[in-house]
RNA sequence: GGCCCGUUCGUCUAGUGGCCUAGGAUGCAGCCCUCUCAAGGCUGAGAUCAGCGGUUCGAAUCCGCUACGGGCUACCA
């Protein structure tokens, strides 16, 4: 048999980093087995839709570099993929099994369920349904809900056991008695999330269901769901959850969760993907550098971990370094351009590039490292001076700037030379020598390697900074 | 409250009864390289494997209990 594989975000918001883990791991799977992937819209709560949602899904699942092969805008064998769009199927699902004596219709008001909710809450009893509808004859049931508002409950059985042996977890059993008689259809005709699924993966032949382990608590009354159809229950799967660094599920108020956000800040695909993959899954060998097709060849679901990952921006920020440095030099650029302003000349941009290649953790840094290429610098006096030695600084900046403008060629050999000779004359070491003229030059303590800085910046623009440097130093003891 | 799940260095993890005086990575510290910062190399600190009790010649690995953490408990997904 085929895999077929979905993932099923809801459009409520702009794609979360917890479920894209998911949605990775729904890929490797289907992709090794050369598989199907569905993208299925989950949209059955209609008040929490959110505009643009949809498109989110798509740009940040396709900047993650995941494909699939039926979906909204795809189509395929069972479209719509979207479950708005697909109620007279619910609907004729809950009919089916209120026809079977399975479920039923509850006419119960908001504020009854909200009532013995809280009575039983304060009696520190179990909450959950009381079956008050349950026992309404069928034919007038059938005739109330022809104009009454209702729900359509599900009937559970009183007691039991159900369970499921989950690829991940392994066998998990609930008593049924904790199980309520859930409500499958809502008063708005739209099923809720549980009918849908099951009858959606039952219709479109959905081979696996993987999912996050938020899900577990609810797969009984799915089971039940499957059984009140007579269907069978294809494996399941659930994931541990991506976690904030307090132990919590992921969240806003742990920072990024967003594709977009990352993207945004300057992370790589390719580092996200890595990163992302090791949380919940290791391959049992040291290595944990991952590409996406190796981790379509390598990852395994018998090697997922039971236990949440806590997210850990250090470690992230580490691989995205790590993916960085193995982008070539033309690779990077283009990966550059968003983050870098229009005005900058890309000449420049392709010559300096290289010198900060190593440098960078996200791609967003660029933007600050280079910067005194392409605009003027205004060093702090405090940065310029070294060794406690104001005047012997200005003196290095009045050697540097007579001896660049005598070097015959402006390139890093004699720029060098010329700023080691002069540690050599004045006395200094050379790093105290190279930290004034880093300062001077740059404006900044740290960055990329001075002596090819300066020959990118050209020789007119360094003398004349050399030459501020001065004026900035003569001037500020006076004033201060 | 009820149901369910989890628990190995700060973090991600390796480990499925003896190879574990618990390995790797990240982060941290130090050293080397070096014009700064990175990158790279080396070294180090860091986990009595949540605790307790069992099973066994032998347990991080099997069983039970406890603790702690988390998820779910809606006409949300």
């Amino acid at each position: 048999m085929t895999v077929r594989v979905r993932f099923a975000p809801s459009p409520t918001g702009s794609l979360h980093i917890g479920s894209v883990r998911t949605t990775l791991y729904n890929y490797f799977f289907a992709r090794r087995d050369r598989g199907t992937l569905i993208l299925r819209i989950e949209d059955t709560d209609q008040d929490r839709l959110v505009e643009g949602a949809v498109d989110s899904i798509y740009d940040g699942l396709r900047w993650m570099g995941v494909s699939w092969d039926e979906g909204p805008r795809e189509g395929g064998p069972h479209a719509p993929y979207i479950q708005s769009e697909r109620l007279p199927r619910y609907q004729r699902g809950a009919q089916e099994l209120v026809d079977k004596g399975a479920a039923y219709f509850c006419f119960c008001s908001k504020e009854r369920l909200a009532a013995i909710r809280a009575q039983q809450a304060a009696a520190k009893q179990i909450t959950r349904y009381d079956r008050h509808c349950r026992n309404i004859p069928p034919a007038e049931a059938a005739e109330r809900a022809k104009n009454e508002s209702h729900v359509v409950r599900l009937k559970v059985p009183d007691s039991g056991t159900i369970g499921v042996d989950d690829l991940v977890f392994g066998r998990v059993e609930w008593p049924i008695e904790t199980i309520e008689d859930q409500v499958i259809l809502k008063s708005d005709g739209f099923p809720t999330y549980h009918l849908a699924v099951v009858i959606d993966d039952h219709e479109m032949g959905i081979t696996q269901i993987f999912r996050g382990e938020d899900w577990l608590p609810s797969t009984p009354k799915h089971l039940l769901i499957y059984q009140a159809f007579g269907w069978a229950v294809p494996p399941i799967a659930h994931f541990p959850n991506v976690l904030g660094p307090d132990g919590k599920k992921l969240a806003k108020r742990h920072g990024a969760t967003k594709v977009e956000q990352f993207r945004a800040d300057g992370y790589l695909p390719e580092a996200m993907v890595n990163y992302l993959a090791l949380i919940g899954w290791a391959p049992g060998t040291e290595e944990e550098i991952f590409s996406m097709d190796d981790l379509v060849a390598k990852w395994r679901i018998d090697q997922v971990q039971k236990a949440g990952g806590k997210w850990d921006k250090d470690r992230l920020d580490w691989f995205n370094g790590v993916w960085i440095r193995k982008l070539s030099v033309a690779q990077l650029i283009e990966r550059l351009e968003p983050f870098v302003p229009k005005a900058w000349d890309r000449a420049m941009l392709a010559k300096a590039v290289p010198l900060i290649h190593e440098r960078m953790r996200t791609l967003v840094e660029a933007r600050d490292q280079l910067d005194f290429l392409f605009n003027d610098v205004s060093p702090d006096p405090a940065l310029v001076v070294q060794e406690n030695d104001r005047a012997k600084s200005i003196r290095v900046l009045a050697r540097a700037e007579a001896a660049l403008r005598a070097l015959p060629t402006f390139d890093t050999t004699g720029i060098k030379a010329a700023i080691e000779a002069i540690a050599a004359e004045l006395g200094w070491k050379v790093r105290p020598v190279t930290l004034v003229i880093r300062a001077a030059i740059t404006g900044r303590r740290v960055g990329p390697p001075l002596y090819e800085s300066i020959e990118l910046l050209g020789k007119e623009k360094s003398l004349a900074r050399l030459a501020s440097a001065q004026d900035l130093l003569g001037e500020g003891p006076r004033n201060a």
